[in-house]
DNA sequence: TATGAATGAGACTTCATTCAT
DNA sequence: TATGAATGAAGTCTCATTCAT
C-alpha cells in the first residue's frame, strides 16, 4: 500500500525492498542499515528521510504486509456464510499466508513483540483488526446458535490464534515443512468437535 | 538447580540474580553487560569467568527456572489418573507458572525462540521434555481410549501449546490480569468438548 | 535593511524569518537547514540559491540587525552635546537594544565570535563602526577636557563595551530581568567618577 | 586535581591531555572523539569510559584548570591588606592567567558560554566561587570605607569582570599581544578614580 | 576468585549541500 | 523562482569481550 496521499520515491521503494529482502535471511537486529543502503543501491542517509529509524522501517515494511494480509482475510471471509465455515477459511488462509510468506510470520511470532514500540505501529493497528474480525465472528456464531451459548468469545479467539501460530512455529524455526491442508483441518476438528471421546 | 558437582560461588550467583532482575524491567538485548554487572556489584569481566558469553548467561537462568517448572509439572501430574485429568493439571499448572514467573513466560515467548543458539542449549532441552510429557500423555489418551482415535497427537499438542501461550501474551506483553482458573478451564472445555453446538 | 539594488524575493524573507525565530529557541549549532526550511515553507534547497551556506545566513541576518542598531545608536547621539553625555546615550541606548533584542545580544554575545570568519562578515564592520563611533568620542572628550587626559581612549572602550556586556549576561544566559536605567546609571557612574572614596 | 578519592587511570588522563592539546589548536565542535582518541593513544571507546560525553571531557578538563585559576587567585589575594589592592591583585592576576592560559580564556569567553549545560557543571561552580570572591571583596570594600557607599556591588563586579575579558577579547580572536601591566593598571584607574575630569 | 583497564568494531544517525527538473 | 530527491562524509557513541594482575 502506497502511502495515502504523498508521492513514494523511488529511494524510498528501494530501502523497503532490500529490508524485505534482507528480513528473510536474517534476523532484524543483525540487519544494519550499511547493508540496507548497500542492498538497495542507496546512501545511508537517505534511510533517515524516509524513516525516522532502522525500527520505523521494519514497521512499516511490516504495516504493508499486513494490510495485504487482512484485506485477503476479509475477501476470503466475504464468500462464507455460517459462521464456523467463516472461521475454517480464516484458519486455512491465515496458516496458508504465514507459510507463503515467513518472513512476515517471523517477524510477527518472534521478533516484533517483545518490543514495547510496535504496539504503538500501524503493523500492529492492523493486527488487531484481524483479530476484531475473529472475535465478531465468534460472537455472531454464539448469537446464530452455531456456536455453544456458555463459549467464552475471547478464549476461543486465544486458542484459535494461539493453535495457528504454535503449528507453524516448527515450519519458521526449524524450516520443516508444513501441511496446510492437514494443519487447519486438524485444527478445526479440534476446536469445534473436541478431542474427548 | 545448583550446577552439578560445582560449587556455586557467589559471584556467579550475583550475576545470574542480577541478571533475572534485569530481565523483569527489560528485553535481553536491552540489557548490557555493564548493567549487570552494576546490578551485582560485580565487575564486568567476572560474568566471563562464568559464562562463555551474554546468551549463555540467559541460557543458564533459564535453565534453572525450567528445571524447576519441569519437575513441578512432573509430580502434579503424578497424582492424576486419566488422561484428559492428566493434561487439565498440565495445563492448569503451566498456566500458573507463567503466570507467577512471568521472567519466564517474557524469556520463553518472546525472547529466545528468535535465535537458533537457544535450541541447542540446556534449556530448550528442559522445553523438550516438558512437551514430550504431554504428548505421551496424548498418546496414551489415544491408546486408553479417553481421546478420540483419529486424533493427531501432535497437532493436540500443538492446540494446547498455542492456547496457552496466547493464554498468558496479553499478561506479559501489557501486563494485564490473567484468571487462570478461568483460563484453563476454557482451555479445557474448548478443547475436549469443542465449541460447536 | 533590505539588500541594495535587488529586489527581496519572498523565498529570502521567509527563510531570514524562519531562521530569525529558531535562533529565539535555540544555539546556532543546533538549528538545522531542515528546520529552516520546515519552518520558513520552502524547501532545504532553496536556502542555497540565497545564501552562500548556513552561517553565510546567519551573518546576513545579523548584519541587517546590527544596521539598525547602529543606525539607533547615530541619531541618539547627533542630540547630545557633552562627550560624557554622548556616551551616557550610548550606554543607555545599547542596553535598551540589548534587552529588546535578545537575540541580538545572544548571537553578538554568546555565538559568533567563536568563528573567525565572522570577522569577515558585513555584520562585523557594522559592529566595527558602532565600536569606532565611541572610540571618537572618547578621544573627542580627552581633547575637550570632558575626559582626564592621561585616560587611555581603548581602554576605556573596552571598559565601557565590557561592562555593558557583562550587565546583560545575566539576562542572556538565566533569562533574569534587567534593569536599563539603573544598569546603565552605575555603570556610567562607575566609569566616569570611580568607586575609590 | 585528580578525581577525590578514585583513581586516575593513565588512559583518563592522556585523553584529557589529548583534548587540552586539540582546544589550543581548534574549536570544541571542531575537535572529533576520533582525533582525541588517535593523540592520546588510546581507543574512542575508553572516552566514554572516563566521560558520560565529549561534553562533560571538556567540562572536566575546565573544572581542573578552573580549580587552579581559582586556587592561585585566593592565595595572591591572601597577601594583601586593603580591599583596593586585593582587587587590584585579581585583576592584575585573572589578566595575567588569561593571558597565560589563552586555552583557558578562549573555552571561557567564547565556547561554553552558550551551552546551557555548562552552567550545571562543577567547572562553572568553580567561576562561580571566583565571582563570589571578587563580590566579597567589593562588599568588604564598602563596609570599610574603602569604597563609595552608594556603590552598587553587583554591578562594579560587572564592570570589573566585563573590563577584563574585553581586555582580553582581542588578543584571543586576532592573537592581539596584551600589556598586562597596562591593561590591569588602565583598568584600576578608571574604575577606581573614574575618567570624568 | 576477582578486578579494572582497555579494546575495537561497527552501529545508528545527522546534516549541510548539490543537482536535475 | 522553486522543488524534491539524493548524497556522502563524518560523527558520536555503545557494548560485548579480553587480559594482565
Amino acid at each position: 500500500m502506497a502511502r495515502r496521499g504523498k508521492t513514494n520515491p523511488p529511494g524510498r521503494i528501494k530501502i523497503m525492498n532490500a529490508f524485505s529482502e534482507l528480513m528473510k535471511q536474517k534476523e532484524f537486529s543483525a540487519i544494519t542499515t550499511a547493508e540496507i543502503a548497500r542492498n538497495g543501491s542507496v546512501t545511508e542517509g537517505l534511510i533517515y528521510k524516509y524513516f525516522k529509524d532502522k525500527r520505523d522501517l521494519l514497521y512499516q515494511v511490516l504495516n504493508e504486509h499486513f494490510t495485504e494480509f487482512q484485506a485477503r482475510i476479509q475477501s476470503r471471509v466475504a464468500g462464507e456464510e455460517s459462521c464456523i465455515e467463516q472461521l475454517e477459511v480464516i484458519i486455512f488462509t491465515s496458516l496458508d499466508s504465514y507459510a507463503q510468506n515467513r518472513l512476515l510470520s517471523r517477524m510477527l511470532f518472534l521478533e516484533v513483540r517483545s518490543s514495547p514500540e510496535f504496539f504503538k505501529s500501524g503493523a500492529y493497528a492492523m493486527i488487531r483488526k484481524y483479530a476484531a474480525t475473529i472475535l465478531e465472528i465468534i460472537q455472531d456464531g454464539i448469537a446464530r446458535k452455531e456456536i455453544k451459548e456458555g463459549t467464552d468469545p475471547y478464549m476461543l479467539r486465544k486458542v484459535i490464534l494461539g493453535a495457528m501460530e504454535h503449528a507453524c512455529l516448527g515450519e519458521i524455526i526449524f524450516g520443516r515443512a508444513l501441511d496446510i491442508d492437514k494443519s487447519s483441518s486438524s485444527i478445526c476438528e479440534i476446536v469445534f468437535n473436541g478431542v474427548r471421546r
